[in-house]
DNA sequence: AATAAATTGCAACTGTGTTGCAAAAGTATA
DNA sequence: TATACTTTTGCAACACAGTTGCAATTTATT
């Protein structure tokens, strides 16, 4: 199991022309392995403490970048991250699905399976991009 | 015109049971001559400097915290608030309108008049609020 | 294996948000 | 209006988040 999912992440990072370094793996290895977005302050947690600080700023910015994750809209000042599972490309994100984050255990996740609906705004505002978050109680939760 | 403000904000903090303060009624001013959601710097820039950092934080968590106010979720780590006009009450904020930021202007509005869409989530997901953030280019900016 | 290119870690720095406490301002009462 | 009481403010100090330049290390290429 450990081996499919270096191997995948070893096909996701040179098809985007990306090397493959020991740190890249580690928080794609991360991503999967969780079933939620994640913040900064998580990697440095999960991975043991093992990188830089800077090295993980770098690293959630290149896979930004390259479109293999997309950023969740939050109220505070934390940045949450989750991986791209179909339809972001290199420098343009669309996720075309719905966020959910949970009050009970914090956790939040990406609804593929939830369309976002479709919006009618007043005339002269050109819509480029719709985020919708909803907040609740998750299914775990329940 | 600016003495019709003053009435205006002087109602709104006894209503909120709080004392009026020259922070209070400036930062209010602020957000009724704003035309968009302001973050913790423009109090900085557009106050003149004239208030400590520390009041300004302290007075925005107040407003929020009376229902003045309510946040807009971002995708950095910047805060940004709008002044409440019709449905938030103390300690209970539902803002059902959608917000717009513009890619040009770089400016967030609220838009009162369009209402947040009725989704169906999957089943086990208790909805309690749900934000609408779209981005494009504004009216001004078309 | 040698070279060239890209990535990482460190140091130093800037910016953001918080807390405790004394001074100042606002409110209520006489 | 003067007084006492309560709340708010500003300062100092701190903790944490994020950025930049540069040298050392790692990865890719030949
Ligand atoms: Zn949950
Ligand atoms: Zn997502
Ligand atoms: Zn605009
Ligand atoms: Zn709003």
């Amino acid at each position: 199991m450990p081996s499919k999912n270096k191997e995948l992440i070893t096909e996701l990072l040179k098809s985007s022309k990306l090397s493959i370094t020991e740190t890249r793996v580690k928080i794609l290895e991360l991503f999967l392995k969780s079933n939620g977005a994640l913040e900064h302050a998580d990697f440095e947690k999960l991975s043991g403490k093992s990188f830089d600080r800077v090295t993980i700023y770098r690293t959630l910015q290149t896979f930004l970048d390259k479109g293999i994750v997309h950023k969740i809209p939050t109220t505070d000042t934390s940045v949450r991250y989750a991986i791209c599972r179909s339809e972001c490309r290199e420098h343009e994100h669309h996720d075309h699905h719905v966020h959910f984050r949970c009050e009970e255990c914090g956790s939040t996740q990406c609804l593929e399976e939830t369309d976002i609906p479709v919006l009618s705004l007043p005339k002269g505002y050109d819509v480029r991009n719709v985020e919708v978050v909803v907040s609740g109680v998750c299914k775990a939760c329940h």
